[in-house]
DNA sequence: CGTCTTTACTGTCATATTGACGAGAACTGC
DNA sequence: GCAGTTCTCGTCAATATGACAGTAAAGACG
């Protein structure tokens, strides 16, 4: 099975973070553009190799997303999106990359550093737009990205991660309603949210618009899960659904 | 950032995988007794070390399966379960496994080779039972499967994965009842299994059994999702819910 | 053959959740 | 005050769920 010459085969491996927010109205996704080959000019995901042979892969994922755009992972929610590993997926040599998804607030606006010469916001559907080209097979990283998201919000709270700390309902249902691209019922949707325990804290506080009446603030509730879920509006044909 | 003496480090990369199955009244996941150091004798994950630096990941899954359990992966549900990195799991040095996860039905038993010694199904109570020890961090990785398959077959018919070609609604129900280890209605099982479109289809055939009705049979159907999920029933106390 | 046992299946009813709206409440600007 | 806006509560029908009664179809047994 194994011969006598074989040796544990090395790869390169990097780490990739798929960083989601929804701001100006749109999903949106943070993409460094290449400073370095290859690809070099062509939007990316951020990310890069480990620094040394013992570091984390947490680790490196937070230090990569701080050293090229800045923005700290500390305290957010992020998990593995997957690992991508196809034999020639870089050019110059074998790399496995593991991708994380964070869900982050609307903030501070990235800084470019690193191997990056720039690092923005960009809006989901102009990623996965057929016009867009992306580095690597972060395409394809990106849609997975984009479908966890969609679906990890049905049924978990993550919703308000997306969120400023204090939030009316209103902006948490624009998130899904941006999210999804699907039009909700502000009237149900408040039921909803407001009736599942956990998912909402009441501050007591209400926001000061300029029109309309002001709204309730809310803060994250102790509540990870949904159960049951929030149905995302049924496509128009219920047809044979996919798994993951 | 980056001095020029930096080299790309590299990692040796494993996979594993947790192929679970249902039988003899059990969730029974396949584990080998592992022949070379470290953790000699010990229980473990079928896997291993990719075999060139260009292998794809799947096909290195697939083939450490076949090796060392016999086991053949094509055409069955396989997906990635999380990829386990942390910079210690492994004592000889750096070893970054991808982790894939797998449901088969009750099959030919496994037969033992490459660098296992033995390779059998174990009940996954056993595998996480504090008093077994597995090998490197392979029973975080087995708790983690096992409450992957828990979610998963909530929200999509992957529990027919389990069954033979052909199956009653009862073989389905024991499916969820030994997965969720919670007892189920058989009334309202049937009536949500077979209400739910795509899920199962009829064959007209009947089993013939030593004593009771006959029951018809199915096969899986086309769908992939369940919507609406179906629900595990609640815990005791509906306590604050986690995500993964 | 009948009845008994066993397992499969159909049906009913109260309750909970959802989708679709109506309508009132609370602000700003004029 | 009045119009425009936006938030929030309420109603009602449709659907899904949990609990449980009762019927159907086989083999076993006398």
């Amino acid at each position: 099975m194994v011969d006598k010459s074989w040796k544990i085969p090395e790869v390169a491996l990097a780490v990739d973070l798929a960083v989601l927010t929804v701001r100006a109205g749109a999903l949106q996704i943070m993409l460094v553009e290449r400073g370095i080959e290859p690809y070099r000019g062509k939007l990316a995901l951020p990310g890069g190799f480990l620094s040394d042979v013992d570091e984390n892969l947490d680790d490196a994922a937070s230090r990569e997303l701080a050293e090229e755009t800045g923005l700290e992972l500390a305290g957010l929610h992020f998990e593995q999106l997957g690992t991508y590993g196809a034999a020639n997926r870089d050019p110059r040599r074998r790399v496995v990359t593991v991708c994380y998804l964070a869900f982050v607030p609307e903030l501070a606006s990235p800084t470019a550093g690193g191997d990056a010469r720039s690092a923005a916001w960009v809006p989901a559907t102009t990623a996965l737009d057929q016009r867009t080209e992306l580095a690597f097979d972060h395409k394809k990283i990106v849609e997975d990205a984009v479908e966890r998201a969609r679906s990890k919000i049905e049924y978990t709270t993550l919703a308000a991660a997306f969120c400023a700390p204090e939030f009316t309902v209103a902006d948490l249902r624009q998130v899904y309603e941006l999210v999804w691209d699907e039009p909700l019922d502000p009237r149900n949707f408040n039921r909803k949210v407001t009736g599942t325990e956990g998912f909402l804290v009441a501050t007591g506080a209400q926001t000061s618009r300029q029109s309309g009446r002001p709204a309730a603030l809310y803060r994250r509730g102790p509540a990870h899960l949904l159960h049951p879920a929030m149905l995302r509006p049924p496509p128009p044909k219920p047809d044979t659904t996919r798994t993951s």
